[in-house]
DNA sequence: TGCTCTATTAAACGATCGTTTAAAAAGCAG
DNA sequence: CTGCTTTTTAAACGATCGTTTAATAGAGCA
């Protein structure tokens, strides 16, 4: 990938995410990124196709994560656990393509809202095999990939789409989080309920 | 109120949810509203200023909802059950409004980020006086509205930034969802974890 | 050195953007 | 009806939008 193709996605995800795609004009993307106007169709086909690419990115890392985490061997809450331990700092270190792919989620852009859907189906059909076939065989309750499966990205999302806000009205003092600690509380609420934080910590003292 | 007011913050509450409020046009809206393109400027002042009247009403009517159930009488449990039951409604009620309020969450206009940095630290506050505190106090992990807030809501939110997805790729059958059910079992994963939810069963059944 | 493909540039395209203006219409109390 | 306020209208404002074009510069290879 060109230097200046490069540039053009970084820049563009960054704006993305800190000012929303419909409010972010090309002129001021390209004179953000140094490069010409022009680029941005010429690499990426369209606006639309950069924001495709950016929502691809995430999600087929999303995916493949995943895929290697709860397919591979253990019971759900080991998979689960493997899963949160290494989503967390994946978003983290996505966290601008985070907050577009979730920003863009919703809207019913018809250009892309298929190519979403196309993912969000492979993740569902994951989460059901993996998570709620046998948790679902251990109760008589039944347990849809439709309720879990945002239920534990969204435990993680809105941390990300509160934290511009947070940076501003957060005390000084704790501007800086422990996310080795929080991926832990994170598995452990999921799994063992916000109570669970408690057994946690009395586990640890022990 | 008047019609004319009224009908174009509920168109705009559907656009913007819909399409997001970067890519609605005033004159689509104004449109689809079956208003005059200057009526939109004439009641709200400007188009951001919808969109302020949006988030204002949305998040007013959360807080007051937390502000109730969490500050009445009982305890932690007792008290984040009762809001759970509550909160949900609400959302289901105000999807829309609660759409637009998570995509612009993260973006940082000036002229919106201290408007909703307001809101946001009222809601911490109180979190923080009647939910980490008594539970901090009842072990010796220190937990933070920061990270116990937006796990919270996030639990219930990204099921609606996914939903119009799912209406994509769910299976015809089971397009309708128990939303009575929904929240005990959001309720039951946050205090008890996922494995709760197969307690929860067994208690029933009793 | 020529040739070819890729990268980059400046300029312009028509369309749409949010906003403002000034006048007309409607509603309403006296 | 008269006068006053509120609501609605059509039209235009300048600015910015995403995209396209055609020409230029550069890189790699024969």
């Amino acid at each position: 990938m060109t230097a200046s193709k490069q540039r053009i996605l970084e820049t563009g995800v960054a704006m993305f995410a800190r000012k929303g795609y419909g409010n972010t004009g090309l002129r001021e993307l390209a004179d953000q990124a140094g490069v010409n106007l022009a680029m941005v169709n010429y690499f990426f086909g369209s606006k639309k196709g950069l924001l495709k690419v950016i929502l691809d990115t995430f999600l087929a890392g999303y995916l493949e994560i995943a895929q290697q985490e709860l397919t591979a061997e253990g019971d759900v809450e080991v998979k689960v656990r493997r899963f949160l331990k290494r989503i967390l700092p994946y978003i983290r270190t996505h966290q601008d393509y985070f907050i577009v792919t979730l920003t863009e989620l919703p809207h019913d852009d018809p250009d892309i809202i298929d190519h979403k859907a196309s993912w969000i189906s492979k993740i569902v059909d994951l989460v059901q095999d993996q998570i709620c076939t046998p948790l679902s065989a251990a109760s008589n309750r039944e347990i849809t990939p439709y309720v879990i499966g945002p239920v534990m990205i969204g435990m993680i999302a809105m941390r990300f789409l509160v934290e511009p806000i947070f940076q501003r009205i957060k005390p000084a003092e704790m501007k800086i989080d422990p996310y080795q600690d929080y991926s832990d509380q994170i598995a452990e609420i999921f799994l063992n309920g916000i109570f669970g934080l408690q057994d946690l910590e009395n586990e640890e003292s022990r």
